[in-house]
DNA sequence: CATCGTATGTTTGTCGACAATACGATGATC
DNA sequence: GATCATCGTATTGTCGACAAACATACGATG
């Protein structure tokens, strides 16, 4: 009846200052949660798929159960949306909801950039170098039109530079808004044209953030997410038929493959 | 085979143009999932509690099936800690981690406190009033030394601020910082005494908002957060016998009250 | 006396099955 | 011909049960 003390249940993974790094062993549900927010980033599971259980359950290779446990985890982060016995489905877009997604990117984004001024020294040069990277994969995913490595190179840099900030809280609702974004540009069809231009707003932020002209990498954060909310709902300036960033046609829902359960699972 | 189409699945809840507002009928799982939540900002589940599956669900009264699934909720939000094999637990909040939500609350507020004035008119008007209407409660309750009543009034003051500015993400996440809030009270034994002053500072943000001076707004919202960081980490001036507010003694882990399931539930 | 190994009990993780409900199709009626 | 009622089917919501694993307590051994 004497339950275990569960010691420093909460910190555990968090702060390790000895010796050993905790073993991290992900538990089925995470593996479930994480497996469908990938198909979801992937355009697999396009915005407003249903998503049967039973289906699921098989292509997963698990239960209802865990599968359902980590379906409530995506509700939680409103990537899913539920009706009472009508099923779960992928939450999809509208045009209010792209702006909210950006407004608050813009908070989340300003914040981790004020962090990471104020950390300064050898931690944001390493950041700086690290976005510098990815700018880099974003010309050249530009030059050669290729609309889904443009896009993921466009999300590395911004999870990299709210990650760099050090906060858990920032870094846990990014990773959730950064799925949102790639909701949102699969519910508005005015599609993310392969944007030249993309990687030079990229560079002028990293450039700022490297002579921690704090005013001026706000200012761009600010505009970076107002243009991209009047890009996705407003009067799209598309014309060129250049490949867009779009969910792949889901004739086939696109199955999921099967996940290798933690060792020992039966 | 075929599926339902779940017509607008996702935006359904949300924006309500018709004349009859959707019933809102909660799930199973948003009742064991807000039930906990209540509990935990009650302080009837303490920071660090164990919490076993079999006694809760037959508290709440429901199999551990939808009770794992309400957990995985609160998981996701970071309100439960997890270990593989060991349960779970409330979340104990350290040092870094109150710095963290204080720190994350700033940024939610601010960018509130934006969306407001720029709402402007008639809205903000009401915000005003509502807000002046918590300040007296925090105002009667420090007269009395009520800790508890003080606490809620305190929280629920900066939930209606935040609610106000119309953005789901920033309610939703304010929504679990202030349980957060809570849990740090309750994790770090430095009490929260009962501040006649605390009162004053939030008259001094309606104030600012009131006549839409931006600048002091934002100010007093951060230093209002750097206050009770320095005040729940830092050293405490306790030094009053004042009540304070910490979660109840938990001999008895305090029992869940079993929640009424929707109408058909078996 | 301390430490290691073993046994036992309790709890979590997972699965399969049942019941209730909502949807779609079919047929009847005005 | 259109609308409404009825039936059948598929899926969700919920429950109970089994097996693996962890923690504790006890005993053996150096």
């Amino acid at each position: 009846m004497i339950r275990p003390s569960l010691p420093s249940l909460a910190s555990a993974e968090r702060s390790a200052p000895n010796r050993l790094a905790p073993v991290s062993r992900y538990s089925t549900v995470d593996l479930i949660a994480e497996r469908i927010r990938e198909a979801i980033v992937q355009g697999d599971l396009p915005p407003g798929s249903p998503l049967g259980e039973a289906e699921m359950a098989e292509q997963l290779g698990v239960s209802r159960g865990p599968l359902r446990e980590g379906m409530q985890r995506l509700v939680q982060e409103g990537l899913l949306t539920t009706v009472r016995r009508r099923g779960l489905g992928v939450a999809s877009m509208s045009a209010a909801d792209v702006a909210d997604v950006y407004s608050m990117r813009a908070a989340v984004e300003r914040a981790a950039c004020l962090r990471l001024l104020r950390l300064g020294g050898p931690a944001l040069a390493a950041t700086v170098r690290g976005l510098t990277a990815e700018v880099r994969k974003m010309s050249r995913a530009a030059k050669k039109g290729a609309a889904r490595q443009l896009g993921d190179a466009d999300l590395a840099f911004h999870r990299l530079l709210v990650d760099s900030a050090g906060s858990h809280r920032l870094s846990r609702t990014m990773r959730t808004l950064l799925i949102e974004t790639r909701l949102s540009t699969f519910s508005m069809q005015h599609d993310f044209v392969v944007r030249a231009d993309l990687a030079d707003d990229h560079e002028a932020i990293v450039e700022a953030l490297r002579v921690r002209d704090e005013a001026k990498l706000l200012g761009l954060i600010e505009s970076h997410m107002d243009g991209a909310v009047r890009r996705l709902t407003g009067q799209s300036v598309h014309g060129s038929d250049v490949e867009t960033l779009q969910a792949p046609v889901p004739d086939e829902p696109r199955e999921l493959d099967p996940l290798e359960l933690p060792a020992g699972a039966e």
